[in-house]
DNA sequence: TATAATTATATTGCATACAATTTAATTATA
DNA sequence: TATAATTAAATTGTATGCAATATAATTATA
């Protein structure tokens, strides 16, 4: 009375290569990213910045899929290196707003070139590359 | 002279829902996984072990796409946990072989029923599953 | 309007990840 | 065959991530 443990097979896995995959594309990001001083979370938190120019650490989380926990810290060394600055809203104190410093506007310029990089490297058709972004947000979006 | 800065928009990376779908993927096997007693990356390293019984780190290290900074911790817990023993390669001195223990193979049947419970959450066609499994090992054929 | 419930962050503890370095073993070569 | 180069793990340091809990502020309700 064999089983049948095929399900459990690596290579019958959709969602290692999804893990494996996220987490070699952001590996090239860091050589990149070094020249701005910036790690791909922070980075990330950047790109909201440079679109909203403020925007409190709930609303945040949601948009990044991070919680307070990966947040505060990140955040804190965001504002130490200038990129930020974090207030509480004065009209709800339970909620901190998160505005951009000219200095992290500025650090947009600098990293303009970072998207065509990585394209390169992840080397996808246009179509492919459709596909994958309309079937990730399918699952982002039934998940939650 | 107003420079456009739309390939920085966060809607228009494809890294981030990579990156997002991941870890929100690999957070849904906790609750399972915490049953037996396993984080997600135990999870595949047993995996492995399930169908080969035996590998050096190194080569573990190549499937997974994982480093010795983060195996040689991980893998001295599954060690205590008495999943798996860590063993110096006689011919080579150099190299460690982890092999599954009864213990460890006996888990299997306990995790048989996770890729389905996964699945369910996931919610993608078949087709757009497969779709999805070819372009992610193509991105990971490439990207080493 | 006190009190309970809810909400937004912060904190703590644990488990990855990975770059960079170190150590020990093996292999190549002058 | 000594020495250099390479290789495989282990170690160190830094940065996430998240569950669980704590804290403080706000809102709902008896």
């Amino acid at each position: 009375m064999k089983e049948n443990y095929d399900s459990l097979k690596l290579q019958n896995q959709l969602c290692f290569p999804l893990y494996a995959c996220a987490k070699e594309v952001t590996k090239r990001y860091q050589p990149l990213l070094n020249e701005i001083d910036l790690t791909y979370t922070q980075y990330i938190v950047m790109m909201v910045l440079w679109e909203q120019k403020q925007i409190n650490v709930k609303h945040l989380g949601e948009m990044l899929f991070l919680d307070s926990g990966t947040l505060t810290p990140l955040l804190k060394k965001l504002e130490v290196k200038g990129y930020i600055t974090r207030t509480r809203n004065e009209q709800d104190e339970r909620s901190v707003i998160i505005s951009v410093t000219q200095k992290g506007i500025d650090l947009r310029k600098k990293a303009k070139d970072i998207p065509e990089e990585i394209g390169k490297c992840v080397n996808l058709t246009q179509e492919e590359a459709v596909t994958l972004y309309k079937i990730l947000y399918k699952i982002l979006d039934k998940i939650n």
